[in-house]
DNA sequence: CTATTTCAAGACCGATTGGTTCATATATCC
DNA sequence: GGATATATGAACCAATCGGTCTTGAAATAG
């Protein structure tokens, strides 16, 4: 029989900051300021790192970007999943998923705007992890709104020659839409009537 | 009678350079690569110019790019005056539009993005000059299709419950959203169907 | 001709960029 | 204690940033 590997402890000074905790905060830095625009100060201050610490954990700035990037993903793609849950009343799952994005649209949230669709503008096409990145989450996310809409349509509840799919596609282009003009006309009540209005096109 | 003021002709060698083309080359490479991805060696090669030309005509760097923006923006509204124009078939028109869209989304054209929702992303908010353009321009994108849709609803041309400006709004939004989601998946087919799928909500 | 202006090319500027290295202190395990 | 690993912060790096200035040639007017 194997002999169960010990457990091999890390010999010296352990690791005293939180990796994901910095990851967070770097990405909330390239959230406000872009990619291009962060620089090395910006992400120390932030972060609390020296850094020596910075680039012995990360590697190098644009690394980290990548994980920072990675993780407004999985929270975008988390959150989705909760708002169009299976379990949900389609149409209910969509309107907040919709009413997220008047949300995250209005104020001070919609001025600072939205770290993919700011990454997607700046980097794409020059960035091979960028553009794997954004297209995929684009996909993920066109497939969940098509999953809610399909479900939405055998429960009778879509308008006539609404097809599951290319509603999908075009809510998604909609909701990015906003993310773009929210930039410099974050108005609440404006987005939110848009919003529904759009989706009574879609639903019965 | 005042005396007619004499023509002061220039003293010395005349400019010898474009000043409205190098703005248009100088667009290029603004729409190409991004504000701050574009560094003055790029402008210096795509103008022909001199560095001491290029700060004698044009000041520094962002004065150069405030008036590439604003030749962007002014073709983009020139382009929409005619294709929503007063004696065009209201819905032709936005058919037109959205055509043009599909097309700017498509293969390399969608690749290269568009300089107005690159700039919202990157400078709004940190640049008030910049807020100042974006802003109009939404605002009067949004009043051209608006008055496309007024008068297709007066044609009898819109479906039951289509309001004009509210339309207007969605379409700003979703064709801004195409220009992100084109970034990374700019294929032209699926860009058309999905304009057509949305156009068929609003018109009878 | 002279005076004037613009041109291109490049030297030059200080500041900042992303990135590396190093000395030193500190915290853990054995 | 000794060995090991990580922390910090500053020094340091070459490269590049946007921007200025000078030089000398060229093109115009009077």
């Amino acid at each position: 029989m194997r002999r169960a590997a010990p457990v091999q402890l890390p010999r010296g000074r352990p690791r005293s900051f939180d990796t994901e905790a910095a990851v967070e905060r770097a990405m909330n830095v390239f959230w406000s300021r872009g990619y291009h625009a962060t620089a090395l100060p910006d992400l120390l201050r932030a972060t609390k790192l020296s850094r020596g610490s910075l680039y012995a954990a990360f590697g190098d700035k644009h690394s980290l970007f990548l994980r920072a990037l990675d993780r407004y993903i999985a929270i975008a793609l988390t959150r989705m999943d909760t708002e169009l849950d299976h379990r949900r009343e389609p149409v209910e799952g969509l309107r907040a998923y919709l009413a997220g994005y008047v949300d995250r649209n209005s104020g001070a949230n919609g001025r600072r705007g939205c770290l993919l669709v700011a990454t997607a503008m700046e980097l794409a096409g020059r960035d091979v992890e960028v553009d794997r990145r954004i297209g995929n989450f684009f996909k993920a996310m066109e497939a969940r709104v098509a999953g809610a809409f399909s479900r939405a349509k055998a429960a009778g509840q879509l308008a006539d020659g609404v097809e599951p799919s290319s509603a999908a596609r075009i809510l998604v282009c909609f909701v990015e839409g906003l993310r773009v003009v929210g930039k410099t006309a974050p108005t609440r009540i404006i987005s939110q009537a848009t919003v529904d209005a759009l989706l009574d096109r879609f639903i019965r």
